[in-house]
DNA sequence: CCGAACGTTTAA
DNA sequence: TTAAACGTTCGG
């Protein structure tokens, strides 16, 4: 909700102003700010800045050190004038500053001295989002109107009055607050892409999609369904259905609006917050919404499901279990194809956040909550996609919520339960904004060829050198996106029991219940999601997804990296994928605890993320078969960061701590090799098979006398490397810590 | 357009 | 008063 940042570019002008408007900070009265603050049209007052909660995962962390904004500072050795902070420390819940009071009473919020939930609601201070006003709804007299929370920041919300004169959601895109980026600030606006391509590939129902608030994004359950299959790796051709897909979402498209009108039919007008908060004053009871509210899907995309966790199976290991992955997968990825309505998805990225999309669309009376909404008749192929949607978007919210401070929330809800319910009716809306993330536009599937199937698991063979596969290339550049949220990873603990219909809660403990979800693979651990919140919450664990295989997942979309970041894995496979340098650079940036990372079969455009990006503890690095990554490349990717600016003083190597390097199929020579074995201290297995122009003197660099990777190395793999001799091989046996060899 | 810079705000 | 850092503007 709340920040739609549309992207709609036909109200760029109105936007883009309000936009601004509404991220200026508020000049103190009579202080002559040197920002000057554009008057914000008919709505009144500058927004409140707002400050950190204090309370959350974030806020509680210590500065990570690494990243861009700490290696600035000054206790970092850094020059201090970004002024900004950790990335792995935005506040997810950035709240109204102390001195922020009611602009009717002058009073400040008064929830705490509230017992009933409806009490707190009334007398707790709530900003509008569109004319910034910060008020106690009780103060407030309006009626025939009310207002619709946003229950993406604490103490936000649409009053009455903006929401009853129908003012635009569009100002819904101001900022969340402190905390709230947006991907286009940072390293990699992973947003532009998408948009892109659902430009391209909705061009045609852009024609006739409402201008702004629209609908929410559409939902195309079954594009996922519709996807090809994926390949095993065995057979690793990929799909390039294009052009099916166009035609697919078109017909999606008539069957969004189906949908769509189906809704609008449901929507009566609701009853004010109170009514609802009693709905939802059990746990139970909003179990049993949950699913529906919830339910268009929040998601983790990541092949949830498909991979399972790293102690059932071996990371390299992608057998059988790579099928049925896809066919979860697939729907994951698909999963929003909003068509229309991106302009509205606001956080692509994932999120908790529905968005705008939903807020905006969701003027005037509001759609009652539906408890049990029913499907139309559609294939039960879209059913279950739907609910794979569901389930990832879920997973999104549940990230989300977590790290959410209460705001009035009784104790035992989830937290933010109740606010979403606030705005019911828009559940549905809500939801779908999610899922308005479109897939990777434009991703070149032409590009992509199929590649032998002797390629991918290392010590195939490979017939011709030529014959690498190609791999995906990054998404078209795109057009303006909307711009992405970006949240730090969840907090952990979730609540410790599972509340039950009668107050009490389930004898075993969240601890105990962990035990059991370890034995789960990721798609089960989605269906798990579904349950109820709590479990949703606790199987978001990131001790249930430390490896996240996104393998061959042929659209990357925010969503699903934001749903990564979110659960903060320590294993990463984005082999074989379209990714782009954006993406990949943000991913990296938000992940500093990352150890494996796979790109096999990416595009050098999008793994040169890796020049400007640190990964310190990056111990295992997969590039095999990456198309255009030669020597000099090699070089960009293992020299020093390039910012020597005063304070930017790590001139390590960025990858000096890996120990794993995965160099198959590439084209480099012994010059890349000097600088591996200068530059990879730590250097324990290097796989060097395919490369061709690897030969015996080549080998002799790796174990000559002075480098580091003679003592490192105890593995090496020749395979396929026609120019080795096996005398070659020999001699490299004669350092005891060469362990192991593959050779041809 | 995007990242860097910095004035200003906020809390301690 | 100071440290932190939000949000706008600047500059490439």
């Amino acid at each position: 909700m709340a920040l739609s940042l549309s992207g709609d570019d036909e109200e760029y002008d109105s936007e883009s102003e309000q936009q601004r408007a509404a991220n200026r900070p508020k000049p103190k009265m009579g202080t002559s700010s040197a920002v000057k603050l554009p008057s914000n049209r008919s709505s009144s007052g500058a927004r409140r800045r707002r400050t950190r909660c204090r309370k959350c995962e974030a806020c509680l962390r210590t500065e990570c050190g690494e990243c861009h904004f700490c290696k600035d500072m000054k206790k970092f050795g850094g020059p201090g004038r970004m002024k900004q902070s950790c990335i792995m420390r935005q506040c997810i819940a950035p709240v109204l500053p102390h001195t922020a009071v009611c602009v009717v009473c002058a009073e400040a919020g008064k929830e705490d001295t509230l017992e009933e939930e409806e009490d707190k609601f009334n007398f707790m201070l709530m900003e509008c989002s569109i004319c910034n006003e910060i008020v106690h709804p009780n103060c407030l007299k309006v009626s025939d109107a009310q207002g619709v929370v946003n229950d993406e920041l604490p103490n936000c919300w649409e009053c009455p009055k903006c929401n009853h004169a129908g003012k635009s959601g569009k100002v819904l895109k101001q900022k969340r607050g402190p905390g709230f980026k947006y991907a286009s600030n940072l390293p990699g606006s992973l947003l532009r892409e998408q948009k892109s391509m659902k430009e391209e590939g909705d061009a045609s129902s852009a024609a006739k999609r409402r201008p702004d608030r629209e609908e929410t994004p559409r939902y195309r359950p079954e594009e996922s369904l519709r996807q090809p299959p994926l390949l095993s790796p065995s057979t690793l051709p990929r799909p390039r259905p294009e052009d099916k897909l166009r035609k697919k979402r078109k017909l999606f498209d008539d069957e969004e609006e189906e949908d769509l009108s189906l809704r609008k039919k449901e929507k009566p007008d609701d009853q004010y917050f109170s009514k609802i908060l009693l709905q939802i004053k059990t746990e139970e009871e909003d179990e049993d919404t949950y699913e529906e509210e919830d339910g268009e899907g929040r998601e983790p995309h990541f092949r949830a499901g498909v991979e399972r966790k790293g102690r059932f199976g071996d990371a390299d290991d992608e057998g059988d279990e790579k099928d049925s992955k896809n066919e979860l997968l697939n729907p994951c990825i698909r999963t929003p194809v909003g068509d229309s309505d991106q302009s509205h998805c606001s956080s692509p990225q994932a999120g908790p956040s529905s968005e705008g999309g939903s807020e905006t669309q969701e003027k005037g009376p509001r759609p009652k909550a539906r408890r049990k909404r029913r499907l139309p008749n559609r294939e039960l192929s879209r059913e279950l996609s739907k609910a794979l949607n569901q389930e990832i978007q879920k997973t999104e919210d549940c990230l989300a919520n977590e790290n959410r401070q209460p705001l009035k929330v009784e104790p035992e809800s989830e937290n933010e339960e109740p606010k979403r319910l606030f705005r019911n009716g828009n559940e549905l809306g809500d939801q779908r904004s999610h899922l308005k993330t479109k897939e990777m536009n434009g991703t070149p599937w032409e590009l992509r060829h199929f590649y032998p199937s002797q390629i991918t698991p290392l010590g195939f063979n490979r017939s011709t050198p030529t014959n690498r596969p190609v791999p995906p290339r990054s998404p078209p550049k795109c057009v303006q996106m909307e711009r992405h949220v970006i949240r730090p990873p969840p907090i952990s603990p979730p609540p410790d029991r599972l509340p039950l219909k009668d107050g009490k809660t389930h004898a075993i403990q969240r601890e105990v219940w962990m035990k059991i979800f370890h034995y789960l693979t990721h798609q089960e651990l989605c269906v798990c999601m579904r349950v109820c919140k709590t479990w949703n919450r606790w199987c978001c664990d990131k001790r249930l997804w430390m490896r996240i295989d996104l393998n061959r997942c042929t659209s990357v979309t925010p969503l699903m990296l934001s749903g990564i970041i979110r659960r903060q894995p320590v294993s990463l496979d984005l082999s074989w994928t379209n990714i782009s340098k954006k993406q990949l650079s943000w991913l990296i940036n938000r992940l500093p605890g990352l150890r494996v990372l796979k790109l096999s079969g990416c595009s050098w455009a999008a793994v040169s993320a890796l020049c400007t990006s640190s990964c310190p503890l990056l111990r295992t690095l997969d590039v095999q078969w990456v198309e255009g990554l030669k020597d000099a490349q090699m070089r960009d990717l293992l020299s020093p960061p390039t910012d020597n600016r005063p304070g930017q003083l790590d001139n390590r190597c960025k990858l000096r701590n890996v120990e794993d390097l995965r160099l198959a199929g590439l084209d480099i020579t012994d010059t890349s090799l000097r600088l591996i074995s200068r530059q990879m201290p730590l250097l324990s297995r290097l796989d060097l098979s395919y490369c061709n122009h690897i030969n015996d003197q080549s080998v002799n660099l790796l174990t000559a006398a002075g480098t580091t990777t003679r003592d490192s190395l105890t593995e090496i793999n020749l395979s396929g490397n026609s120019s080795v001799s096996h005398t070659q091989i020999r001699t490299l046996e004669f350092f005891s810590t060469l362990t192991h060899f593959k050779i041809i």
